[in-house]
DNA sequence: AATGAATGAGTATTCATTCAT
DNA sequence: TATGAATGAATACTCATTCAT
């Protein structure tokens, strides 16, 4: 569970005064219309004044929760990870061993690829507001490699685990390993913004059989992705 | 080899009138200069302005040449990826057999990977512009799936011959083997857009020693990345 | 008197809020200040700048209370035509008979005729806009049939009590005879646009007794145009 | 006739070069392409390229036989009042007593009045054009002048030869008459600018009548129009 | 003479941001 | 705190005019 989110929370330590839920839930909301209007009209399009009408607040309120748009569209965009991270984090906690996780990590993945995909195009565009200034991109890059180093670590673990069990056989190092899987994941996700068929189970299945293959799992496995999901 | 590039070029069959090339230079000249621009500003701070003193033509020229903004911009993409891919299929056409083709793949990825890297940062700026309308939308999607469809058709082809002369161990069929590699090689150029550390030599040795467990391909291999290249 | 007045005003029956009369006050200020740049400069060389700095608002202040140039110069050759209008309706209301109506219709119109010149020429730049839209045209075309109608009850009205009272022994109907005299007044305002003398109140005599003769006024009628009038 | 035509026609004097002819022609067919674009378009929206397109000539040719933009379109407007005039000359030449001319006068109007509504819109939107310079101004003030004045004249000439030969009864002075007479010409055509019922066969009657009544020409007066004339 | 590619001044319009209420 | 009227800098695009060919 991915605990970095530099701009769309207020600092850990602070206080919490008898108003600052409220202002919580303010700030969420203006959030949660941002990345509305970001999906649907691109990045680039999007107006602050559509993004108050969105969260029912005055433009003028936009600004009390963020010093400017780019402030505004960073958190946005760094809240579209962090969301498009959950269904993959809730399904892969539910798994019992290694195998499972590889499986659900992909289920989950799929379950949401649509909704993955409209992230990732969010997501890709935030290369368009950082080019502008280097304080900008400088966040964005910290950000990037914080996040994706996070879930390296978390697959990484997953592969080790997978070796000393066995269920994976290939000794390949775990880093390596893990770097493979997460520019694979990444790749399809990719793949899938922009051609709907990579979205599909049957994508999902190519995904899995890739990764079956790629760490030696053997091939009787019992949870193939598709077979039991309902959906 | 790629042809597809509907907006950089005048029709194949077309008689070269003398002031043709005249047209074409200036016409490349400007697509030049917007690249440029793009890269350096990103693609949404990219102004007209800027393009044409770039280009060193006036402002009303390059209305000449495209009917507006967002084709100019478009059309800037489009050549991004075309270019983006010349060093790869340079390299990749000097070797020998699948094995090497494979290597070369690799290291002319990594030889050019700063430059890639900066072509994906405006490639990924294209879901910023084509979100403002059906139209541009429809134009990118049909523009990258019949590019990254010809892409994978080489690779498939590649796996296919490797298979074939026992180099490429794998009995996963070159199809899946290919969409595999694509996520992959996609998925490497998309860390190394945000982490410059995967756009080193190591990273590369990482993709491919990937690729050779995935492949099966047998350790002692001779061509290894980054051993005989020069740089 | 004419009620007709599309774009410069508020619905009637709308509740005043506090803040309406300001906003009414700063839209009629931009329409004073359009009128006098058209009147000076011609309508097709008004430019938004001019106007926002005559009326001492901001140019962004402009549209937010026209839509766009064409709607803001519409809306303001409407006021002129309703403009024009004023002084020959206070006049005319003035009379206690027909027959002196008719000879201050001529007055009004005289008293005014270099400002009304003015406004004829801004008028009939009315076409050089609406010759660009279809829906433009059909603004203009409505509001015209619509104000021209409205005076030719008003007049049609005098003629009937003046032939009611013996006053007028024309015995044409009433409703030619004002066709009649619309199209006199009409004619007497397009050439006093071009020719200055035509404004003059030598004219207004000739006007006069064109229309008496028209209308078979006896001639030893107590109000004559200019005889009594300042100036 | 009208003689007066100053731009449409080169100096009187200058001797003809073998290629004048030539030249005359494609002078003329520029200034018909340039009223059909006015028409079209309107006066303000009209463009030298497409002026130039209907007169299947290039852009530069314009340049060499009118100065600039603001040339062609006065000397355009200019030729819409000589040609919106050839009708009504050409029936009134034909009569044989100014009872007939008079009617053929409102007749000539009437067979033509789509077309002269057509030319009053171009010719109301010369207004738009002169306002922006005091020299344009002065051409259109002294054009329109003379060409009215010399209409007045032959109107005056009419009412003079209707009342000595006392067809016209009226006593009211020839000039009068004259302006009276023009002035409702005028104001009829304003009105069937944007009133398309003015411009009917009934609009004309009305017109007729009102002439009629106004000049005392006697009731059971042959000519009437519509009464013989085809369509 | 004729062409049309190139130019660049000129302008409507948008929209982030401010601040009086 | 919240609002939204006002601001004005910023910029894509047009089109009359020129001039090399």
């Amino acid at each position: 569970m991915t605990s970095m989110d530099p701009q769309v929370r207020p600092p850990e330590g602070q206080v919490r005064l008898e108003s600052a839920p409220a202002q919580d839930e303010k700030r969420d909301r203006i959030l949660r219309a941002a990345l509305e209007v970001c999906s649907q009209k691109g990045v680039a399009a999007a107006r602050m004044e559509e993004i108050a009408a969105r969260a029912e607040v005055s433009k003028g309120t936009l600004y009390r929760y963020f010093e400017s748009k780019e402030d505004l569209l960073l958190a946005t965009i760094f809240a579209s990870y962090v969301q498009s991270q959950r269904h993959v984090d809730a399904e892969k906690e539910a798994a019992s061993d290694p195998r499972e996780a590889l499986a659900l990590l992909c289920n989950g993945l799929t379950d949401v690829l649509m909704e993955v995909s409209a992230h990732s195009r969010v997501q890709y565009q935030a290369w368009g507001i950082v080019a502008e200034t280097p304080a900008w991109e400088a966040k964005l890059l910290e950000f990037l490699r914080t996040f994706h180093n996070e879930r390296d670590q978390e697959i990484e673990e997953l592969v080790r685990a997978g070796q000393a069990s066995g269920v994976f056989r290939t000794d390949v190092s775990p880093a390596i390993v893990a770097d493979g899987v997460t520019a694979l994941l990444s790749g399809f996700i990719y793949r899938a913004t922009f051609d709907k068929r990579s979205a599909s189970r049957e994508a999902l299945r190519a995904c899995f059989d890739t990764l079956r293959s790629y760490l030696e799992l053997p091939e009787g496995s019992a949870t193939t992705p598709g077979a039991n999901t309902p959906r």
